[in-house]
RNA sequence: GGCGAUGUAGCUCAGUUGGUUAGAGCAUACGGCUCAUAUCCGUAGUGUCCGGGGUUCAAGUCCCUGCAUCGCCA
């Protein structure tokens, strides 16, 4: 059996899991499963990444020791894929001591076989930052985002030979037109690479970083986060002595955002030549979901839990969604409202309103039995082909990542198959005792296509196309190359037609109470609709539900400074209790030594807006009394980020 | 600053190597059907194909230039 190897990334536990993680996740899940019903032997693998200092500070925020945060971010991550139909064969952490004795091992390797040398490094350092920054980085010699001058430090640190790899990597790249896809990716690799690789700088010395994995041969030092991660693909098989390994790793392919497109591309493959290992064989690289056109981001607050979303509309339909609505590689936009329109026009009405029309009709008109089907006419074969031809773009478009445009050639057979009914009209044959042969040709062709759309959609939505199956009674296909042909319901067999696939969604009214206070971002509903919806003894008021759109937060100024060139401004770094920076027009009012330290009232979820130059992420209340302008505050210390209501 | 991508109907987007009247879905309007868990089918549209210039018998498509947005790099 042909072996088939998948991976997602393993996702950064420094946050619970968004929209995007599962975007990555169930594309892995419906190649997958698309893989296994070629009948292809499948490995498919998702994890946790959990190194790194930006998770030591998460776990200080939540007051928790960083055992305890990683582990229960991680299992936040596993437990996060099961509703959605997503079952992953291997769940790597990083924390896992087989997999840090695997880094371990390749540390060891690559060392000993001279790749790996120490090396002095000099640069500017930013002690807030904790890690170097480049000159172009700095904003008056300061770093931008503390305000200081960085210090010139000298750091002793281990470098990989990456260098050293480039020519064999471009032609590997050139010769290998689907090594990375999409190919704009490719292209952007290849740019890159016309400049000169400088070798990756894999270690952290302990007086600055604790949390991460010793490296064997000098424990005043822990690995680079990257190093670590990248080899999670390794690890997971058993590597580097294992049946799983050798039979799953030549096939291997991964799924990432196009966020970590360097280190998948540039780093790890010369990481695997070093180590004697072969390449991956292709790299899928997708974009963002952008949530009502602001970037998905988890400082602003607007990030989408796909729990609520599975809540809403049912796991099979999100995944319908992400897949129909975002070409892979591109960015798209999320909104509730393209998602409704999705589940209501191409769901319900459209695939789901087939197969029950379809169903009736041989209940009514053929006893709840695949009819024996007459010799087709022209129009009969039509449909006919026009299903096996659909399977076949379907498939062609899968295999190449395609998923929007497979679903369209699946939609296009639902409507194909929809007008078939109008035109043949099988209610009116139901009449005539004569044209018996020609309705039993009619509804065989309908429940054959519809078998074959069922085939189509095992991968996409798992639930719904088992439903599909039980009802046509062939719950037993599973390959989709022996049952991809026509003509395989046997005429007699019972159909049982069950409840509704897809029940119609209700739009709700817009302001709607928010499930939870960290969802989609949403323009706070304007004073003049609340009006109009209410009663007119509650003029001029807005009801709880508005008030509740707004998200406001205390907020710590940890940093502020003048805007140049505007006497207004003052670009202000908060704590709240993710930094961002706020643009407030205060400088009149305020020095900005004497806003360090203050806790004041911001709104979180403010569209970003950028101000001479600065984006501001949200706004600083504050009161106005004439001229005079005073920071609104709270009358106690509390947390940075708690939630004011 | 360098390299690249994108800009098409109200919205989301298709448009192969230049080739007749520029397409689809959604939304809108009207009409038809009744098998449908309340849908489906048909018809009707509207487009300065971002602006400007050029090549060509012929440009959404190729070239130059400007603008806008985005990405990568520095």
């Amino acid at each position: 059996m042909t072996a088939y190897y998948l991976t997602t990334p393993i996702f950064y536990v420094n946050a619970q899991p968004h929209l995007g993680h599962a975007y990555s996740t169930v594309v892995a899940d419906v190649v997958c499963r698309y893989q296994r019903l070629l009948g292809k032997d499948v490995r498919f693998q998702t994890g946790t990444d959990e190194h790194g200092d930006k998770i030591v500070h998460a776990a200080q925020d939540a007051a928790v020791s960083v055992h305890e945060y990683v582990d229960k971010i991680s299992a936040m991550f596993k437990a996060a894929w099961p509703p959605l139909s997503i079952v992953p064969d291997t769940f790597v952490r990083t924390t896992d001591p087989a997999h840090m004795a695997v880094v371990q091992a390749i540390l060891q390797q690559v060392y000993d076989q001279g790749d790996i040398y120490f090396s002095e490094y000099t640069g500017l350092y930013c002690k807030g930052c904790e890690r170097f920054l480049t000159e172009k980085e700095l904003v008056d010699g300061k770093c931008p985002d503390h305000l200081s001058e960085p210090a010139l430090i000298s750091e002793q640190n281990y470098f990989f030979r990456m260098s050293k790899y480039q020519d064999w990597l471009i032609d590997h790249i050139s010769r290998h037109p689907e090594f990375i896809t999409p190919e704009r990716y490719r292209n952007e690799v290849l740019s890159f690479l016309k400049e000169p690789l400088e070798d990756l700088c894999i270690s952290r010395p302990t007086t600055r970083l604790t949390w991460g994995i010793p490296l064997p041969f000098d424990h005043r030092f822990v690995t680079y986060v990257w190093f670590d991660a990248l080899i999670n693909y390794l690890s997971g098989l058993g590597y580097p002595a294992s049946q799983d390994f050798a039979r799953y790793w030549p096939v291997a392919e991964h799924v990432i955002a196009k966020d970590i497109l360097k280190p998948h591309a540039i780093y790890w493959p010369p990481m695997l030549k070093a180590m004697g290992v072969e390449p991956y064989q292709r790299l899928h690289v997708h974009g963002y979901w952008n949530m009502n056109d602001t970037k998905m981001s988890k400082s602003l607050g607007n990030v989408v839990r796909p729990s609520e979303l599975i809540a809403e509309f049912g796991a099979d339909s999100l995944r319908y969604f992400l897949l129909r609505e975002m070409s892979f590689g591109l960015d798209a936009g999320f909104s509730r409202e393209a998602m409704m329109a999705r589940h209501n026009s191409d769901l319900t009405n459209d695939l789901g309103n087939l197969f029950s029309r379809s169903l009736t009709m041989v209940k009514n008109f053929a006893a709840s039995a695949v009819p024996q089907p007459g010799t087709p006419s022209a129009q009969d074969q039509e449909l006919a082909d026009a299903a096996l031809n659909g399977l076949a773009h379907y498939r062609e478009h899968l295999e190449h990542f395609a998923f929007h445009r497979a679903l369209t050639a699946v939609w296009e057979v639902i409507s194909r198959a929809n007008k078939y009914i109008v035109s043949t009209q099988p209610w009116e044959l139901a009449k005539d005792q004569n044209q018996a042969a020609q309705l039993g040709t009619v509804l065989y062709t309908l429940l054959e296509t519809l078998r074959l759309i069922t085939l189509t959609l095992r991968p996409i939505m798992p639930a719904t196309a088992a439903k599909m199956a039980e009802a046509l009674g062939v719950s037993d296909e599973s390959n989709i190359i022996s049952c991809g042909v026509w003509g395989r319901l046997v005429p007699g067999k019972a159909i049982n037609p069950g409840a509704q696939l897809f029940p119609r969604l209700q739009q709700e009214a817009k302001d709607k109470p928010q499930l939870s206070k960290s969802k989609i971002m949403q323009e706070p509903a304007p004073i003049k609709e609340a009006t109009q919806t209410n009663p007119p003894e509650t003029e001029g008021l807005i009801s709880f539900d508005t008030f509740q759109n707004l998200e406001l937060r205390v907020a710590e100024v940890i940093a502020a400074e003048k805007i140049a060139k505007s006497d207004r401004l003052l670009k202000l770094t908060v704590k709240a209790p993710e930094e961002r920076t706020i643009v407030a027009g205060i400088a009149q009012h305020y020095q900005p030594e004497e806003l360090i330290g203050r806790l004041v009232i911001i709104v979180a979820n403010l569209k970003p807006a950028k101000l001479m130059g600065v984006a501001s992420h949200g706004m600083v209340l504050a009161a106005k009394d004439g001229d005079r302008l005073v920071l609104s505050t709270v009358s106690g210390p509390v947390a940075p980020g708690s939630r004011v209501a």
